[in-house]
DNA sequence: CGGACAAGCTGA
DNA sequence: CAGCTTGTCCGG
C-alpha cells in the first residue's frame, strides 16, 4: 500500500487481519481501497496498490489498522501511476485527485442520486440581467433577423472555401454523430462552430453506454448533466456523485471527472478540448484531455475531442472531422477588422475610427474586451502607427536604456520605426478604468465594468473588462476586442492558438452569425492568420501555420518540455545534468527558471523520473501551457 | 514525511 | 557531560 504522504513516495507491505475474512472486509479490500495503517509511530491513511504480494524476506508484517472505504478502482490506480510518470509528479497527488471526497462504503444503488440532480433547466439558466432575454424576446428576435439580413447582403460576409480538407461529418444529426463512436479505440477531433454547445455529441456518446464527458467549467457540466438526465440517462455529476459513478453511470464533470470510477466505460468526450482550464495549475500539471485519452486507450473506448479551435495536441492525437462548411460558417460570428494603422497616429487613442458607429448600431448587449493584466506594454510608431517588434514580426519590443529590446531578448536595435524610420514611439497601454471613462464618452451612454473578481453583474448595455467579460456575461450581440495585438503578440509559444480561442469565445457569446452575432477586432495586424481564420470561420488557417512552426522548433506536441523553478531548481538541474545526455537540452536559468526540452516525451520523462530530488522544494511543470 | 538515533558543537 | 543542533536512515 502507498501511504498518503507526498514526500515519502514509497509503498509498504501489510498483512490483512484474520478477522477481516469473517466480517467481509477482506472481500471489500481491493486495489485502490483506502486503508488505515501504522507506519513507525504514525497512523496514516493510504491506498492499496497491490494484493497478494510476497513480503520481503526478514520483515515482520504489521496488520492493516482499518478499512476506510472505497477508493479509485484498479484501472484508475494504474492511470494515476501513468500520469505520475507523464507529468513527473508523485502518484499520491493523483490518487488524492481520484479518491472520493467523503467516505464511500458501497456504490450508490440505481436511482439513488445525490442532492444536485436535475441540473439547471435551460429556461432558468438565462440570467435575468441580460436585456436581450428579460422580456421582449420577440423584439430581440426580430432585431437579430434584421441584423442577419443586413449581414448576408454585405459582400465581405460571403462564405469562403475551406483552406484544408478534413473528414466532413455533415450536420450534427444523431446518425452522423453516432458514427464517430462506432469504432472502438478510435480518436476523432470534431471541430464544431463556437455557437454549438456540443450537447449533441454528449448525447451520442451517452447512447453508446456509460460515457465520460469532460467539460471546462462547472456551468457546462450542470447544463449537460441536466439535459441528459431529462432524457433518462443515468448521470453522475462530478465528484459529489462518486458513489453513483462507481455503480456505473455516464459521468459529466470538469477536469477532475477523468478520475471518477467508471466500471463500464463505453465512450469518451472532451468538450472545448482547447480550454486551458483542462490542465491542473498545480504540479503535477496533468491535462484532462491527455488523461482521458489514455484512459480511453486502455479501455478501448472511442474518443471524440470537440472544439471550435482544435489544439495541435488534439490534431496530433486523432483524425479531424468537421461539420459541413455552411454549418461551421454559420456558427462563427461576422468579424469586422478595424485597422488601427489607418488612423491619425498622433491623436489615436484606444478606439478606432468607426467604433462608435458599431457600438450604437449593435442593437443589444456589447462586451468590450481589453486585456491588460500582467502584459508588457506595446510601443507603436507615433508617425505611422507601426508596432515596434522583431524583424520576423512575432515578438514585441520594449524600450530599455534608450534601445529597443525584444521581449524575449532575441533582438535589439536603436529606437527607429522599421516601417518609416521615425524615432518617436508612443506607449499604447491604458488601464480598464480609464478606458471605461473614455468609452462612455465615445458611446454617449454609461458603460459597466467587469473584472475577474466577484461582483455584481453590470446592468449597463455596454460592458468593458478584461477577458473575464467573455466568461461572466451570458450573451452579447457584439463583442469588441480593443487591443487584439496584445493577444497576437503575447510572449508565449502558443499565442496564436490562444488568441483564436479568445475570438471563438467571443463568437460563442454572440451566438454566431445565425443569431446576428458580430465581432469587432481592433488591430494593427489585419492580415494576421488568427484574424483571417475567425473572419473566414476556418481555424485550419491557424493550425496549419502553427503546426509547421512547432514541428520545426520541436515544440509540443512534437517535442516535450518541462519548466523547473523554485529554490531547489538549481540543485535538481545539477543532479540531472550528468545524465541528460544529448536527447534533453537544458536552458536557463532565466528569472530563476530552467527549461528542459526534448524531441519526444519519453527521454525527458524518464530522465525526470530517475533523477533524485533535492530536499529543497522546487516546481516541475511538464508541458506548461504558457511558456 | 517525521521520528529515532548518532555525531558534532558549546558552555560550565 | 548535559543540552542542543545537524545529519542520516528507516518504516513493512
Amino acid at each position: 500500500m502507498l501511504p498518503d504522504v507526498v514526500r515519502l513516495d514509497k509503498a509498504f507491505d501489510y498483512a490483512v487481519p484474520d478477522a477481516w475474512q469473517a466480517d467481509g472486509r477482506a472481500e471489500r479490500l481491493q486495489v485502490g481501497s483506502i486503508v488505515r495503517i501504522r507506519l513507525g509511530s504514525r497512523r496514516l491513511r493510504g491506498w492499496v496498490t497491490e494484493i497478494g504480494v510476497d513480503p520481503p524476506p526478514g520483515v515482520a508484517l504489521q496488520p492493516l489498522a482499518g478499512l476506510s472505504g472505497m477508493g479509485p478502482p484498479a484501472d484508475v490506480v494504474s492511470l494515476a501511476r501513468w500520469a505520475a510518470w507523464r507529468w513527473a509528479g508523485r502518484t499520491v497527488h493523483l490518487l488524492r485527485a481520484a479518491s472520493p471526497p467523503r467516505v464511500v462504503t458501497r456504490p450508490a444503488a440505481a436511482g439513488a442520486q445525490s442532492h444536485n440532480q436535475g441540473g439547471e433547466p435551460t429556461g432558468r439558466a438565462v440570467r435575468r440581467t441580460d436585456p436581450d432575454h428579460s422580456g421582449g424576446a420577440v423584439a430581440a428576435g426580430e432585431r437579430r433577423e434584421r441584423e442577419r439580413e443586413r449581414l448576408h447582403r454585405g459582400a465581405a460576409d460571403s462564405m469562403p472555401a475551406p483552406s484544408s480538407q478534413a473528414a466532413v461529418v455533415g450536420d450534427d444529426s444523431p446518425e452522423r454523430l453516432d458514427s464517430l463512436f462506432e469504432r472502438s479505440g478510435a480518436v476523432t477531433v470534431l471541430r464544431i462552430p463556437p455557437a454549438d454547445d456540443g450537447l449533441a455529441v454528449a448525447r451520442a456518446a451517452a447512447r453508446r453506454g456509460d460515457a465520460l464527458i469532460v467539460v471546462p467549467g462547472l456551468g457546462e457540466a450542470r447544463r449537460i448533466a441536466g439535459a441528459l438526465r431529462r432524457e433518462g440517462v443515468r448521470v453522475a455529476l462530478g465528484f459529489d456523485d462518486w458513489a453513483v459513478a462507481a455503480a456505473g453511470a455516464t459521468v459529466v464533470g470538469t477536469r477532475t471527472a477523468v478520475w471518477l470510477p467508471m466500471p463500464r466505460l463505453a465512450a469518451v468526450v472532451v468538450l472545448d478540448e482547447h480550454s486551458e482550464s483542462l490542465q491542473s495549475e498545480q504540479a503535477p500539471t496533468w491535462h484532462a484531455r491527455e488523461v482521458a485519452l489514455e484512459r480511453a486507450r486502455k479501455a478501448g473506448a472511442p474518443t471524440v475531442l470537440v472544439s471550435p479551435v482544435p489544439t495541435l495536441e488534439a490534431l496530433a492525437d486523432g483524425e479531424l472531422a468537421t461539420l459541413d462548411r455552411a454549418a461551421e460558417f454559420d456558427g462563427w460570428s461576422a468579424v469586422e477588422v478595424l485597422d488601427r494603422r489607418l488612423e491619425d497616429p498622433v491623436r489615436g487613442g484606444l478606439f478606432a475610427e468607426g467604433l462608435r458607429d458599431r457600438l450604437v448600431a449593435a442593437g443589444g448587449r456589447v462586451a468590450v474586451v481589453l486585456n491588460r493584466k500582467g502584459r508588457g506594454r506595446l510601443l507603436a510608431c507615433k508617425a505611422c502607427g507601426e508596432l515596434a517588434r522583431t524583424s520576423d514580426g512575432r515578438v514585441p519590443m520594449r524600450l530599455i536604456d534608450e534601445e529597443l529590446v525584444a521581449a524575449d531578448g532575441s533582438e535589439r536595435r536603436p529606437v527607429v520605426c522599421a516601417e518609416c524610420g521615425s524615432t518617436v514611439l508612443r506607449n499604447l497601454r491604458m488601464g480598464v478604468t480609464r478606458a471605461r471613462e473614455e468609452l462612455a464618452a465615445l458611446a454617449g451612454e454609461p458603460v459597466g465594468e467587469i473584472t475577474s473578481e466577484a461582483g455584481a453583474l453590470a446592468s449597463e448595455r455596454i460592458v468593458i473588462g478584461t477577458e473575464a467579460v467573455l466568461w461572466r456575461l451570458p450573451s452579447a450581440a457584439l463583442v469588441v476586442f480593443l487591443d487584439f495585438d496584445q493577444e497576437l503578440l503575447a510572449p508565449r509559444q502558443r499565442a496564436s492558438e490562444q488568441a483564436l480561442a479568445l475570438l471563438a469565445r467571443g463568437a460563442r457569446l454572440t451566438g454566431g452569425r445565425r443569431g446576428g452575432g458580430r465581432l469587432v477586432v481592433q488591430t494593427r495586424q489585419p492580415d494576421h492568420p488568427v484574424v483571417a481564420a475567425a473572419a473566414r470561420a476556418d481555424p485550419s488557417i491557424v493550425s496549419t501555420v502553427e503546426r509547421d512552426r512547432c514541428r520545426t522548433l520541436d515544440l509540443p506536441p512534437y517535442g516535450a518540455q518541462a519548466r523547473v523553478s523554485g529554490p531547489g531548481a538549481e540543485a535538481f538541474i545539477e543532479a540531472l545534468r550528468d545524465e541528460a545526455g544529448t536527447e534533453v537540452s537544458v536552458r536557463g536559468p532565466l528569472n530563476g527558471q530552467f527549461l528542459l526540452r526534448s524531441g519526444a516525451h519519453q527521454p525527458l520523462l524518464d530522465l525526470l523520473a530517475r533523477t533524485p530530488r533535492p530536499p529543497e522544494r522546487f516546481r516541475l511543470e511538464v508541458d506548461p501551457l504558457r511558456v
